[in-house]
DNA sequence: TGTTTCACG
DNA sequence: ACGTACGTGAAACAT
């Protein structure tokens, strides 16, 4: 037999019963239509998944017991007589178990007279004597017996997604004897849940001692005259015949009459479809998504399309058409602000019209239709048409189906960024962007027009396939309007911001480069003298030999590399020794160089200018993201990296940077959707929060009596709360320990207990339903909620409570943003909203309208939606983006 | 390509 | 007892 051959074995019953008490508590979430609950089919899915993975293996079995008699019974009546009956509700589940692992491709087996555990140890047997490696699975302890060097046995811990294997020299560790001396332990001990009795007052310690002296039952029994005369001694002679009976209950037969061969086991994957319907009528929302479901060919009907060339007289029948139409602009290369246009087509979901001629948006029919409000249009990522046309002198207008934004908000958990990816999560074969045009050196425009253009077509024929699926479910989640009146207006929003671009003197920045250089280079021979030697400052490898091993500083935290060498541990260092300030000074200077000063030129495009991409679609919160550059983390909170704000400029003499950002928001959205009193009263009369919170938890009478350390630190607390707090992480931000961390969190949901109230809330509405949502109801799935790993369920739950907070922050200034554009246009105003930067928004407008925009651009923003606390806005302007703080 | 570090809210 | 703040993007180094 050859090496690599490996069998699975796993123990139908025990795993099963594991499975459906690890997720007890979400029983009556894990129902299907018909009313039959399937939680612990769910957790037995998730932990074959893992085991499969982890595994590896080429043959698979799963045991089941036949029934209730055995040749236990008949050996011993009461053979887990006691046993609690199975609960009907993971009865019910044992039959869909059985489907499952037929349509995993998995073989099952259950044997009159025997239990699992037998069939395990007889196909063990088997198998070992052919060479093949054996994983058993099981939450029962007792198969411990089974393992040797080729049998490694895994014992569900917690739940049943984690194992603790067992080999020959584990068992010896954790018992002190070998595997095969389980049993006579058992037999000494007996078993209470399969209700067996062995010897009187000898318990695990006693029996392993004994054990360990005689070898075996029988052996003890050969020796039992030549002890000591003890109760111990009296309980043993008494109990031969239990001790012997029980000894061979406990015993797994390794040669039941099972008529397997190792052949029948052999592993080859799942039934795919079998297994989608399935997945499909219980309801298996997670399992499904991660199937790489397979190429269902639509390639075949695709072929079929014929594309049209759209040419003048198909641009006459598209314009004079009242059909919705689905518009595909390609473009080729990585960012869209600069990248061609290489293809344009246009199907009305019958015929298609399409070209490679981008002249063809010379064409004045239909420049108008695409700009006509009134000529229904579908597409995928309405940001970037917008942007790609505004650049060949179109405009566009009259979309109701933006692919791309309704994935988003029906699942932020995939990736949605490619319409090749968004079809295969609905099972349509659409290539992606990669497989398409190929990646890296290979990655190249089809030299075939007809091949570009029939790739447009398969876009336009997947959107029209599946808008009106994707629709209904987004109306199914109540979130229609969160579509129609956040996600669609704002995509054209975000395409003017990005458009219009915000102004960035070079020069300026060049200034900065010199100076810095200069300063860097100061700082570099400073620490190579105190160091003793030449090295990379930047390379975190070379500086942790130069600090931990060279300079013998303490070592205060690791990485899985290496030594860690951030802040916070340099900050530790620092009066250890006077190459730390340097060093820290070093990274800091460092930083700004190379990722704005220097980095930022590069974006600078002809027209003095940067425009970043807004990523409208990524966060699994709902905020955007800003790449290309990222325009979202500009430094601002040390004076050194602030400098970079003064090359970001007006792009007119006489005009001003005008900035307006929301006031504590995310607090204030917590204050509203907990409810909590206290907090709701601090905000609307207008208090100081973080000296309000201090005064709370310290038990101070009035906010006089804050000290500036006592607000830092409550200040610290109402960070925490938002993220989710825990005790370590909060004696970690503001270094106190971790029992007064825990103290002032006790006291923080003590005078806010609306607060402890939602946190509390949140976490069963996660765990019952899966998602949490916005006040807009923006979702997100937390899957991790039921986690069996303790890690990973207590981050789902910190996300569960600060995707509410932060998600409804960015839909309010989502809003806000919407009605800014409104308000900007209808006052006739020449300012523009350039930047968006989570709370806050930047404008540059004529000196002559800032006192008109800090009356207006406030009451647009604290309008924005009506919370149960006011919102507070403030704004500031200046010559640059500096001065506008 | 992954890891570490650090900029922002 | 378990190891921790939430959400991002980019640069540099190491592999």
């Amino acid at each position: 037999m050859s090496k690599n051959k490996k069998l699975l074995l796993i123990d139908g019953n025990s795993v099963s019963f594991r499975a459906f008490f690890a997720m007890h508590n979400v029983l009556d979430k894990f129902v299907t239509g018909d009313g039959i609950h399937t939680n612990a089919l769910y957790a037995f899915n998730n932990m074959l998944e893992i085991v499969l993975k982890e595994e590896q293996p080429t043959h698979v079995l799963v045991a089941f017991d036949a029934g209730k008699t055995t040749f236990r019974t008949k050996m011993f009546t009461e053979y887990k007589g006691t046993r609690a009956k199975t609960p009907q509700e993971l009865m019910e589940q044992l039959p869909l178990i059985q489907e499952l692992l037929n349509d995993r491709g998995i073989k099952t087996y259950e044997l009159a007279d025997y239990e699992a555990d037998d069939i395990i140890g007889t196909m063990a047997h088997k198998a070992e004597k052919d060479g093949m490696d054996v994983t058993v699975i099981t939450g029962d302890r007792d198969l411990t017996q089974l393992t040797t060097d080729k049998i490694t046995v895994r014992v569900n811990v917690k739940g049943v997604t984690e194992t603790e294997a067992y080999t020959p020299e584990h068992v010896k560790e954790k018992l002190g004897i070998t595997p095969q001396q389980i049993i006579d332990m058992k037999g000494l001990m007996g078993d209470n849940s399969d209700h067996y009795p062995g010897v009187e007052k000898v318990g695990e310690k006693t029996a392993i001692k004994l054990i360990a002296q005689y070898g075996s039952i029988e052996g003890i029994y050969e020796h039992v005259d030549e002890m000591k005369k003890s109760k111990l001694k009296e309980h043993l002679i008494n109990d031969k015949d239990q001790a012997l009976l029980s000894k061979k209950l406990a015993t797994i037969q390794l040669d039941a009459p099972v008529e397997l061969q190792l052949g029948d086991l052999e592993y080859r994957g799942d039934n795919q479809e079998e297994l989608i319907q399935f997945y499909q009528k219980m309801n298996f929302k997670t399992f499904l998504n991660r199937m790489d479901i397979p190429q269902e060919n639509t390639a075949e009907d695709l072929d079929d399309i014929k594309v049209n060339d759209l040419d003048t007289a198909a641009i006459e029948r598209i314009a004079a058409s009242t059909k919705t139409h689905t518009l595909i602009v390609e473009s080729f290369g990585e960012n869209y602000h600069t990248a061609p246009i290489i293809g344009i087509l246009i199907s009305d979901g019958k015929d298609c019209f399409g070209t490679t001629d981008i002249s063809v948006l010379e064409n004045p029919t239909l420049k108008k239709w695409l700009a006509d409000a009134s000529k229904d249009k579908y597409l995928f990522d309405n940001k970037m048409t917008v942007a790609l046309l505004h650049r060949y002198g179109c405009e566009i207008a009259g979309i109701s189906f933006d692919m791309l934004l309704v994935a988003y908000l029906l699942d932020t958990n995939d990736n949605k960024q490619d319409i090749g990816l968004v079809a295969k999560n609905y099972n349509v074969n659409l290539p992606t962007e990669e497989e398409f045009y190929g990646k890296g050196v290979k990655k190249a425009i089809p030299e075939d027009d007809t091949i570009l253009l029939n790739f447009l077509a398969q876009k336009a024929q997947v959107i029209d396939q599946l808008k009106d699926k994707m629709m209904s479910e987004l109306k199914d989640n109540d979130q229609d309007s969160l579509y129609d009146e956040i996600e669609l207006p704002l995509s054209n929003v975000l395409a003017e911001m990005e458009i219009k671009g915000i102004t960035v003197e070079a020069s300026k920045l060049k200034e900065m480069e010199n100076t810095f250089a200069t300063r860097l280079a100061e700082i570099e021979q400073k620490i190579y003298q105190e160091a003793g030697k030449e090295f990379n400052i930047n390379s975190p490898k070379q500086l942790g030999v130069v600090l931990f091993e060279d300079l013998k500083l303490p070592v205060i935290k690791k990485t899985k590399t290496g030594y860690s060498t951030s802040v916070d541990v340099l900050e530790k260092l620092k009066d250890k020794s006077p190459v730390v300030q340097n060093i820290l000074d070093y990274r800091q200077i460092s930083k700004i160089q190379s990722t704005y000063v220097v980095g930022l030129q590069k974006f600078i495009h002809p027209d003095n200018k940067i425009h970043t991409i807004y990523l409208q679609t990524l966060t699994q919160t709902g905020r955007l993201s800003s790449i290309e550059p990222n325009l979202q983390n500009i430094p601002i909170r040390v004076d050194e990296g602030k400098q970079i704000r003064k090359a970001f400029v007006p792009q007119h003499e006489d005009w001003e940077i005008f900035s307006a950002d929301y006031s504590q928001v995310e607090l204030r959205v917590l204050a509203h959707i907990s409810g909590d009193e206290n907090m709701q009263e601090a905000f609307k009369e207008n208090y100081d929060i973080h000296a309000h919170t201090a005064m709370r938890i310290f038990g101070l009478d009035s906010t006089d009596e804050v000290t500036p350390n006592m607000r830092r630190q409550a200040k610290a607390t109402n960070f925490g709360i938002v993220y989710g707090i825990s005790d370590y992480g909060l004696s970690q931000n503001i270094g106190i320990t971790r029992k007064q961390a825990a103290a002032f969190i006790a006291s923080y949901f003590e005078q806010y207990p609306g607060v402890k109230q939602y946190m509390d809330d949140i976490v069963k509405y996660a765990r019952e339903n899966g998602y949490v949502e916005t006040i807009m109801h923006r979702r997100r799935y937390l899957p991790d909620i039921h986690s069996s790993n303790f890690n990973i369920r207590n981050f789902a739950k910190r996300t569960a409570m600060n995707t509410p907070i932060q998600g409804s922050a960015a839909d309010i200034i989502k809003v806000a943003m919407i009605n800014m554009q409104k308000m900007l246009v209808k006052e006739k105003l020449q300012a523009n909203l350039l930047l968006q930067v989570h709370d806050e928004m930047i404008f540059e407008a004529p000196k002559s309208e800032i006192a008109t925009l800090e009356k207006l651009v406030p009451s647009v923003m604290d309008s924005a939606v009506k919370l149960d606390v006011p919102l507070k806005v403030e704004t500031a302007h200046g010559k640059t983006w500096y001065e506008a703080k």
